[in-house]
RNA sequence: GCCCCCGUUGUGUAGUGGCCUAGCACGCCGCCCUCUCAAGGCGGUAGCGCGGGUUCGAAUCCCGUCGGGGGUACCA
């Protein structure tokens, strides 16, 4: 039976690509791209292969480069070819490969493909005015130049661009998440693929590589579905002088939105991945939310892995309207995923964030690891990302408790100090400290002698241990505060400011 | 302006002519549990952009309309 994703093709035979540029930090809706191709590839046993598209120079840096690679590592997206794992098909940095494009685009020309152009933007601005055409861009003009017009122009000093001549017939292709798509003639001038100053440009690289690279499925943003049909044009070109075998299928995902009704760009809070990063957010738990961005692995099931995702995953599934991105739901899954881990693995991936936060030194002591692990499945449950371990466990490793100012005035009053001093007398006379002893003594004393509920009886106290009115349960802190610290803190417990009068 | 794409509760979606008095998840609200906060349980809120058709019957098909987004470079 065949399967209209792939044609003719086996499941191992498909190729896609991640094509980032290095301009920084990536941005979460090309890691949505990253991942989709990920799970494209993994689903049918294919090949991902990761280009780097650094054709601009100017904008491209060292730190670009490397922070592309580490967030791609970090995400655990892991690609087949490119760099660090080489392939027959390299280089896979585009910077590397400019006399391949430039040999093409001779060839291209000599074909009749493309061909130099001399007009600036002013000429064919005053040529579109003067006939009143409403279509944009490049009219054609420099399409039939003879040898002596073009020297003409040489001798001016003019310098040539190099463009695509586009056939003269309607280009329709039929979409993976969209379906059939057509484009008239008239809406797609013919472009430039190679500057004036030599350099070629995204538009003649980006098919060029696809085509050379073997690439059979292009997975990407929608914001490039208008460039499909050009692109198409010069694969179409390409199959002429022997490059590539036509146009790979193309598949364009829904574009990720910020807030209100804007594309989510760089600039924008939440953009960037390493903001997820820096919050402690797992990359399963990120990733599993960006999948929603469109796919769904089940009507009524929205956690899941990423081999579940690899597993389940078709993009004849994937929705084209825009989705906005939702940082609650994107805790939330966050947050879904964190209870998924083991205490033990959960411990691991917290010790940075404790570390970076000057709780503990990089190489933690024994006896740090203990107290972690041991605290662990206290706030397991309670934690939405790993950096909330910070405020969460701090005041179990600092000497001096940095006390939430608010809270203190709330609670540690006159009245706060005097449950207090008798939660110190009741613990003072313990033998015996664990969370049960520690419970029973602080109930009798507090709640059937002093006769206050609950809540009002252990608010105080846990400001005065923990520095705050929320924190993991409180008998367990204590026990694992231990004895001597636990009495110190109740015994110095800041007060709040007297109120005047 | 022109081209292309999209249109189900606040958000992401399920839904492909009757199973839809429109399901699920997040959010929000309330209740239960409870030493705080979570988690968990229970309940609630809110939607098929609009107007015409077709049909016994439409969220689902057709036409129109409105709205939103993307593109329109010698950026990617």
């Amino acid at each position: 039976m065949t399967d209209d994703v792939l044609g003719d093709l086996d499941p191992e035979q498909v190729r896609v690509r991640f094509p980032p540029s290095p301009t920084g930090n990536l941005h979460v809706g090309n890691v949505r791209s990253a991942l989709f191709n990920w799970a494209f590839a993994r689903h049918y046993g294919g090949t991902l292969v990761l280009r780097i598209e650094d054709t601009d120079l100017a904008r491209n840096t060292p730190e670009g480069y490397a922070s592309v690679l580490d967030s791609l590592r970090w995400l655990g997206i892991d690609w087949d070819e490119g760099p660090e794992k080489g392939g027959e098909l390299g280089p896979y940095l585009q910077s590397e490969r400019f006399d391949i494009y430039r040999d093409l685009v001779d060839r291209l020309r000599e074909a009749g493909s493309a061909y130099e152009c001399f007009c600036t933007n002013e000429e064919v601005e005053i040529r579109r005015k003067a006939t009143g055409s409403k279509v944009q861009g490049y009219d054609g003009f420099c399409r039939g130049l003879t040898d002596a017009q073009r020297r003409a122009f040489e001798d001016e000093g003019r310098v040539a661009v190099t463009r695509v001549r586009m056939p003269d017939r309607s280009i329709r292709f039929d979409d993976l998440v969209r379906g059939e798509v057509t484009f008239q003639p008239e809406h797609v001038p013919d472009f430039a693929i190679v500057r004036a100053n030599g350099d070629p440009l995204y538009t003649l690289v980006n098919p060029v590589d696809d085509a050379l690279m073997g690439i059979t499925h292009v997975l990407r943003g929608e914001d490039l579905l208008s460039s499909t049909p050009r692109q198409i044009a010069l694969y179409e070109a390409l199959e002429t002088i022997g490059v590539g075998t036509g146009a790979p299928r193309f598949g364009h995902l829904p574009i990720v939105m910020g807030e209100g009704n804007k594309r989510l760009s760089k600039r924008d809070a939440g953009s960037g991945l390493s903001e997820y990063v820096n919050r402690g957010f797992l990359p399963e738990g990120l990733l599993n939310y960006l999948a929603l961005l469109g796919w769904g692995i089940a009507e009524d099931r929205d956690v899941f892995t990423m081999e579940e995702m690899a597993e389940a995953f078709d993009i004849r599934r994937v929705n084209p309207n825009p989705a906005r991105f939702d940082l609650k739901k994107c805790e939330a899954i966050n947050a879904a995923h964190m209870r998924m881990l083991t205490v033990e693995d959960m411990t691991e991936r917290v010790l940075p964030f404790l570390h970076r936060a000057g709780l503990i030194p990089e190489q933690p002591t024994a006896e740090q690891r203990t107290l972690l692990e041991k605290a662990m499945p206290l706030v397991h449950e309670r934690m939405g990302t790993l950096g909330e371990a910070v405020e969460m466990l701090g005041f179990l490793f600092v000497d001096k408790v940095d006390y939430d100012e608010a809270d203190v005035a709330k609670v540690l009053t006159e009245d706060g100090h005097r449950v207090v001093s008798a939660a110190h007398e009741a613990l003072t006379a313990l033998t015996e400290w664990t969370t049960e002893a520690i419970e029973a003594a602080l109930r009798a004393k507090l709640v059937d002698e002093l006769g206050l509920k609950p809540r009002n009886a252990f608010g105080p106290v846990r400001v005065a241990v923990t520095g705050r009115r929320i924190s993991p349960p409180l008998f367990e802190s204590l026990e694992l505060l231990g004895r001597e610290e636990s009495l110190a803190r109740l015994a110095g417990a800041p007060r709040a400011e007297a109120s005047a009068g």
